[in-house]
DNA sequence: ACGCAGCCCTAA
DNA sequence: TTAGTTAGGGCTGCGT
């Protein structure tokens, strides 16, 4: 196993059997590889020099062929451009003439960064857009009041700050009088006052939200502790679900909307002057682009650059490399445009000289400071849209800057696209029940995005071993290159043919991950998750579930005017989760069938209308006079109105999910080139996942926004529907009622059951199997004692026949 | 030897 | 400042 891993990959040591398959696999055949880009790429060159004038030999040792292809000349007058952003954030700045928002003052200002389709990055500088949340107004509150209370509030927000170093000049700019209504409860339908409180920067919601919950005195009315809606929503998910831009969508500036950032033009105003190293900068208000959703011509992916690297340290013997010992030895680095085969810069980094390698690029240094310094201005140089590489961001990435700040290299840690942000490690530990404790290291690199192999491989698959090693074989059937990691110093000692014979094995570990991306889909799966559920791609690598539903729920409830409160609703007791049928042992040597309900939780919900907005209680029902055919009871004892009264978000939501999955599906069918089929599957995976973590949010009880009463009614109704399956099975298929055998439910667990039927063939149990899950999912009586017609398809299905044995056997050995 | 509680892991 | 759920099996350690 190689050392440096060990950290952050957990599992064993490679075992006997891998030392063996590598053993087969000949040394060289990487190498071969390698050497069979450079003939490709040869070729691709040959025919491109016919086609276009030369531009000189090649120069190996250039790295003319490192820069993204440049930019022409642009008039924003008569352009309109258009590029698929790939992150969101924002920073506070100044206003700047002619954009809407605060003139004076510190401002947010939101950055987007995106590739066009041309292969050019972009900076979109956003502007005017302004932070805001809501409290209830007091009753008898007018609208001529506004201007009091927000004075007021200003007044205690301003007095507040400790510092103000910004210099905030005015904290609430706005307060104005909106008609909405809460999520959580249905109450009637009506619609009440609330005001809108509009600050001017994102920080200062916190602060204003505690001063009006802890009792703020608006004058002229009593003192009244205000309960906050929506004051603990990121600023970027703000903007987004307001602009209505999901993660990795197509955006446009029309001509004539925006002002492009260049040296030239405005120099001495240092707000019209780059601030990043992107090719193309721009400004715009956040009312004049254009946001594409990601359907039709604007689901295409724009041809990113994804950066692979690998470092190799000179370790001590038995010492795990430390940054202000230990040097960097090699750096191998494998430069991709999403969609191609192979990576089109490959180069290896190495300290002292080291022989040639066909296929890549060697460039050697004496100093390591030199080698730090080119590798850092080279990454600049590419400006790769993703970074990758196997545990980057808790070894390569925070090792580099710690071994260049030790060796004091100038401006190594420019390694974003903001020209004056220095990438900076911290430590984060992130905890969550779904992935535990997990102790991360954190890297700014403004504008690109870190998609970190393991990262991804921990939280997506279930693995026995992490090892980049095991992971390849697993997944490619292809293994790193042998060389063991207690010999990486000696070979780094040694002459140029062993420093060569490191490079090999150092090129090796910086294309697996890209291989690995490739086939597992990651760029592409997460980018359509990103895009369905409308939060940020980064979002989807550093944050948990719950901002996904989050971000869909903000967006269904701004189109009916509803809101989301803040407060931590009180978490209740546990509640009871699915049933287990208890199996019944034996061994089973005819056929068993396996029935399971599809998406049986999102099902359940869109069925019965459970959501926050369809939540009633007994005074509720009083209150709006409410007859029993307009609400049901839940299993579990709760009251929902029905859809007739109330639609839910919630199974707004899924109905969305689940008919887009539905469409990408066919759409897959359909589809014959390679590429969208890839885009088409990646996006009806992420439709499901999320629709299923719906159901979890509402569970989640520390979590933004947990409502029992859903969750527990979901898996209450869950627990009826497995229980009327195996009543229905057994109570049809038996010999009363003509068929050959007495069908026996075995098994049965949240949403599948297993039957016995019965017969002896498969084709047999096959047959009764598709029949019995047709007539259930029919005819499944939902509510107690009460035959109900659903309309939403409960898709029971035949998922498999086979033998199983349910059997203590293999507990004693046989 | 056995029952029980607690922890960790997996399935769904 | 940030986290999807519950059920159930296997294992360990403790007390009787």
């Amino acid at each position: 196993m190689d050392q440096k891993k060990r950290k952050g990959a957990s599992g064993t040591p490679s075992s006997k059997r891998s030392r063996l398959t590598e053993d087969d696999d000949d040394p060289s055949s990487f190498e071969a590889e390698l050497a069979l880009m450079n003939e490709f790429d040869a070729e691709m060159k040959m025919e491109f020099d016919s086609q276009e004038m030369d531009a000189g030999p090649e120069n190996e040792t250039t790295s003319s062929k490192w820069s993204r292809p440049p930019v022409g000349p642009i008039d924003p007058s008569k352009d309109t451009l258009a590029f698929q952003q790939l992150d969101v954030d924002f920073y506070v700045g100044k206003h700047l003439a002619g954009m809407p928002g605060a003139t004076v003052g510190p401002v947010p200002i939101i950055r987007m960064y995106g590739i066009t389709m041309d292969g050019h990055s972009l900076l979109a500088h956003i502007h005017g857009f302004t932070p805001y949340f809501f409290v209830p107004a007091q009753p008898g509150f007018k609208a001529e009041h506004c201007g009091v209370f927000k004075d007021a509030l200003n007044a205690v927000v301003m007095k507040d700050l400790r510092s103000n170093r910004e210099g905030i000049n005015t904290a609430v700019l706005a307060v104005s009088m909106v008609v909405k209504e809460s999520i959580y409860g249905y109450h009637g339908n009506r619609k009440i006052p609330f005001l809108k409180i509009t600050v001017s920067l994102p920080r200062l919601i916190a602060p204003s939200k505690r001063l009006l919950e802890g009792g703020f005195i608006c004058p002229g009315y009593s003192q009244y502790g205000f309960l906050t809606y929506e004051s603990n929503i990121d600023f970027e998910i703000r903007f987004m679900v307001d602009c209505e831009v999901v993660g990795c969508s197509w955006i446009e500036t029309p001509a004539g909307k925006y002002k492009l950032r260049d040296n030239i033009s405005k120099q001495g105003n240092d707000h019209f002057s780059p601030q990043s190293r992107c090719q193309i900068e721009l400004d715009i208000s956040w009312e004049d682009f254009v946001a594409h959703q990601p359907e039709g011509e604007w689901s295409k992916v724009a041809p990113f650059r994804i950066l692979s690297f690998d470092i190799e340290c000179a370790g001590r013997k038995g010492i795990f490399p430390e940054a202000d010992k230990d040097p960097v030895i090699q750096i191998a680095n494998m430069v991709i445009q999403q969609g191609d085969r192979d990576p089109f810069i490959r180069n290896v980094f190495t300290l002292k000289e080291c022989a040639s390698v066909i296929g890549s690029q060697v460039l050697s240094f004496e100093k390591e400071s030199e080698l730090l310094k080119k590798w850092s201005s080279f990454c600049r140089e590419v400006d790769p849209d993703i970074i990758t590489g196997y545990n980057i961001q808790n070894f390569d990435i925070p090792y580099i800057l710690n071994r260049a700040s030790h060796l004091k290299v100038n401006n190594f840690a420019f390694l974003g696209r903001i020209r004056d942000k220095i990438s900076v490690i911290k430590d984060s530990v992130f905890q969550s029940k779904q992935m535990g404790k997990r102790e991360n290291k954190v890297i700014n690199m403004e504008g690109r995005v870190q998609l970190d192999l393991l990262q991804i491989l921990l939280r997506d698959y279930k693995l026995r071993s992490y090892t980049l090693n095991a992971v390849s074989f697993h997944f490619l059937q292809e293994q790193k290159e042998d060389v063991q990691h207690s010999i990486i110093t000696d070979l780094q000692n040694g002459n140029p043919q062993t420093r060569r014979r490191l490079a090999v094995y150092c090129l090796k570990d910086a294309i697996l991950p890209l291989r690995l991306l490739d086939k597992l889909m990651c760029v592409i799966n997460y980018m359509e998750m990103a895009r369905v559920t409308g939060v940020p791609l980064t979002y989807l690598l550093s944050r948990g579930q719950q901002i996904k539903v989050v971000s869909q729920l903000l967006r269904k409830a701004k189109e009916q005017d509803l809101l989301m409160p803040s407060q931590k609703i009180e978490t209740g007791d546990e509640y009871e989760g699915a049933t287990v049928i208890e199996p019944e042992k034996g061994y089973y040597n005819i056929p068993i069938a396996t029935l399971d309900f599809s998406s049986l939780y999102p099902s359940i919900m869109m069925a019965h209308n459970l959501c926050y907005t369809s939540l009633l209680n007994q005074h509720t029902i009083q209150k709006e006079n409410l007859t029993p055919d307009q609400y049901i009871k839940t299993p579990s004892g709760n009251y929902f109105v029905k859809s007739s009264i109330r639609k839910g978000l919630l199974p707004e939501i899924l109905e969305h999910l689940l008919s887009a999955r539905k469409k990408a599906k066919f759409d897959l069918k359909n589809e014959t080139d390679p590429f969208k089929k890839k885009v088409l599957d990646g996006r009806q995976l992420a439709l499901k996942i999320s629709a299923n973590s719906v159901y979890g949010f509402t569970g989640a009880q520390v979590g933004k926004l947990p409502c029992l009463e859903i969750s527990q009614s979901v898996t209450a109704f869950g627990r009826m529907m497995i229980e009327q399956t195996k009543n229905h099975v057994e109570e049809r298929y038996n010999i009363a009622n003509g068929y050959k055998h007495n069908a026996k439910v075995i098994y049965g667990d949240t949403d599948s059951v297993m039957c016995r039927f019965g017969t002896e063939t498969v084709e047999e149990s096959m047959e009764l199997g598709k029949e019995a899950a047709e007539f259930i999912s029919t005819n499944i009586i939902a509510t107690p004692g009460r035959l109900m017609h659903i309309l939403v398809e409960m898709n029971l299905k035949l998922k498999s026949v086979e033998y199983a044995v349910f059997d203590e056997a293999d507990r004693y050995g046989s």
